[in-house]
DNA sequence: TTCATAGTTCAGTAATATTCGAACTATGAA
DNA sequence: TTCATAGTTCGAATATTACTGAACTATGAA
């Protein structure tokens, strides 16, 4: 196992480590689905352009995927990228 | 699995979410054993002040623990706070 | 004592991140 | 067209973090 600090993993610890951000995350997760943004906003109550960077700030980092259809944006969690830091936490201890 | 966010969660990843601070952890975790400050500082070359500063962030947020002998300090991972945010991250995906 | 070593705390500055109203883009319906 | 809905981008204020020289504490050796 390498176990190697990239600059990849801390722009994703980065984008886990604000707690609105993790509960984006989490709702998304709990969810299971693609949810569309409006829906996000209207669980956490925040105002848009505040959710709008926060999800820009997960997807940049690779633990959402964001698509377009007709009128919403929906987000997914990308869990592909959850493992990785699963592999890496996992390499540690 | 309850995959909810608590404050204790995000401080753990803000504490990984700067390079310098996930190289002394993955340091730590490489070795396997307790480490004096000044063989992490002789690795990452780092400023003593700079270097102590991140060593409190991620004593703080559980990561390591610190022990005091003689004119040492040792450090070392504390590996129930990883299996916590692998369980955390297991959970969602 | 006095000195050297190991590390921390202080304090001021620089750099980054967060927030959100206002203005904007995109899409579909009337 | 015109309007409403969904969401983003801009911009500027605020807040938080990061950095590190200087000064400090703690310990052991001479």
């Amino acid at each position: 196992m390498d176990l190697q600090a990239r600059e990849g993993h801390v722009e994703a610890f980065k984008a886990l480590a604000h707690l609105t951000r993790l509960q984006i995350f989490f709702f998304l997760a709990r969810a299971g689905r693609e949810l569309p943004a409006g829906e996000i906003q209207a669980e956490l109550e925040v105002p848009g352009p505040t959710l709008s960077h926060h999800l820009d700030l997960l997807r940049r980092a690779g633990l959402v995927a964001s698509r377009r259809e007709e009128r919403f944006v929906y987000y997914s969690v990308r869990p592909e990228t959850v493992s990785e830091l699963v592999r890496l936490l996992t390499a540690c201890c």
